[in-house]
RNA sequence: GGAGGGUUGGCAGAGCGGUAAUGCAGCGGCUUGCUAAGCCGUGACGGUUAAUUGCCGUCCACAGGUUCAAAUCCUGUACCCUCCGCCA
């Protein structure tokens, strides 16, 4: 959420973030600002008459009881007409709220304008991508041959995007995660386990609701199942004040996710990539309300992603995500793309992202910086390791030529094999 | 699932129909002087304003209701605690 004054003051700039972002659909800024004024000239009226009951009332109680009687009247009188203008405005301020949850935040000055995917700027490319020296097999081949993972089991199970890891499958995938939090561990992050299920408010806090409301699973009772832990871990410190000494806090947690994928009917349908439900690692961070600031941590946490390839020995890139493909409260985002050899492609795996204040207002966390002034915080998140995409493109890519898989170097010590082999029998 | 108690500023904690004590912390100021102490001021949010230590309004978990007036009374919801029951 941004500063209405902010907007009003900013117009211009606000106005452009919303056609970059392509969101004038869902936001008028002028609309807003007229509803603003609109309630600004109600809420002086409402505080007029309050001033005057108040004043009333205060003589009631002073006024010796035969005097009380003509004041009552008088109050009463006041108070039907407040009562009026009371409805108008919770009514229109009701309309403003609403229509500021949808009011984008503003784009730092060095992301791409674009309208789509083919806007994102490649940043660089990081590790060398071998040169095949047989036809490298898909991760849903290389995964049914070895009996790591189960599909058709799976969808009968689970449905349209159902899936099982097994044997080594399983067991690697534990070990990529673990060894996910190992670094993070090693970082100097706090380490989360959190709520799968969420009030709503945290949704709408961390920006997810209202714009992604239609890909969350909805429980019976309102709240949702996360579609990252994110939202957990950033409304960790929801509603509270931190003290300036008490930042940056630096949390992680690992969590499944939740997702419908309503917005992409037939895309990715084979194997494990696109998934309704995945394990994901993921880094959060709140830090003072400084731009440069930020933006070194913004740069941190990829590196802390980056190691993770790295140390997977995976080729990927960084991605640097226009206007036009990014979320409706990030300032900038930089994807990391992982090489899938059958696919001869870079694959989204990790996505990093900062917000300055836009989260921190609609979760209302604040700080008292060293002049004892409240600020909010600003917040950043990204991911560390996400399976079983991440598994797959390991799988990919350290297939032999006989469809055996050699165990990563970093994860056989999670793990009690450093090679699977074809299985002979399959059941 | 049942019964009872609770939720007040950054923290602790009074108030139980007449408009939020007090202590600690933080911040600002003054004073004395040296491994620090004392005194004074200071809750949050919004409006007004060129700006304000000014003025006005709102806020005692949240949402309603009763009243001239609600932290206080009534109803509902959420969460916490205690006991009983059930349970991995």
């Amino acid at each position: 959420m941004l500063d209405i004054n902010f907007i009003k003051n900013n117009k211009d700039l606000v106005k452009k973030a919303v056609e970059d972002k392509q969101l004038s659909k869902t936001i008028s800024i002028d609309k807003l600002i007229e509803t603003h004024d609109l309630y600004l000239s109600l809420l002086k009226k409402v505080e007029l008459h309050r001033a005057l009951r108040n004043k009333l009332s205060e003589g009631i109680s002073k006024v010796a009881a035969e005097d009380r009687p003509k004041l009552i009247t008088e109050a009463t009188a006041v108070k039907e007409e407040l009562i009026k203008f009371e409805k108008d405005l919770t009514e229109i301020k009701s309309i403003f709220d609403q229509m500021m949850l949808w009011v984008p935040s503003v784009p730092a000055d060095d992301v791409p304008v674009g309208q789509d995917e083919s806007g994102n700027k490649v940043v660089r490319e990081e590790g060398s991508i071998k040169e095949p020296s047989f036809k490298p097999k898909d991760h849903v081949d290389l995964g049914l041959s070895l009996d790591i993972m189960d599909l058709e089991r799976g969808t009968k199970i689970g449905g349209f995007r159902g899936y099982f890891l097994k044997n080594e499958g399983a067991q690697l995938e534990q070990a990529i995660l673990r060894y996910a939090c190992d670094l993070m561990l090693g970082e100097g992050y706090t380490m989360l386990s959190v709520p799968w299920i969420v009030k709503p408010e945290f949704f709408t806090g961390t920006g997810y609701f209202p714009w992604g409301e239609d890909d969350h699973y909805r429980l019976e009772d309102d709240k949702a199942l996360i579609g990252t832990a994110e939202v957990s871990l950033t409304s960790y410190y929801a509603g509270e004040v931190l003290n300036e000494s008490d930042l940056p806090v630096k949390l992680f947690g690992l969590s499944p996710c939740f997702r419908k994928e309503v917005g992409a009917y037939g895309k990715d349908t084979k194997g494990i990539f696109r998934l309704h439900q995945f394990n994901k690692v993921e880094q959060v961070v709140l830090t003072t309300a400084n731009e440069e600031l930020t933006r070194e941590w913004h740069d941190k946490m990829l590196n802390h992603a980056e190691n993770v390839l790295k140390g997977l020995n995976l080729p990927y890139r960084v991605l640097l995500m226009c206007t036009g493909d990014m979320g409706a409260g990030q300032v900038k985002k930089y994807d990391l793309e992982t090489w899938f050899p059958s696919q001869s492609n870079y694959r989204e795996t990790h996505s990093d992202s900062y917000f300055r204040d836009f989260q921190s207002r609609r979760l209302n966390i604040k700080y008292r910086d060293s002049a004892g002034e409240l600020k909010y915080v600003y917040t950043l998140n990204n991911t560390v390791a996400a399976t079983p995409r991440l598994l797959a493109a390991v799988i990919e890519n350290y297939q032999n030529v006989d469809g055996s898989i050699t165990v990563p170097e970093v994860l056989r010590k999670y793990v009690n094999f450093d090679k699977i082999l074809p299985k002979q029998k399959i059941i």
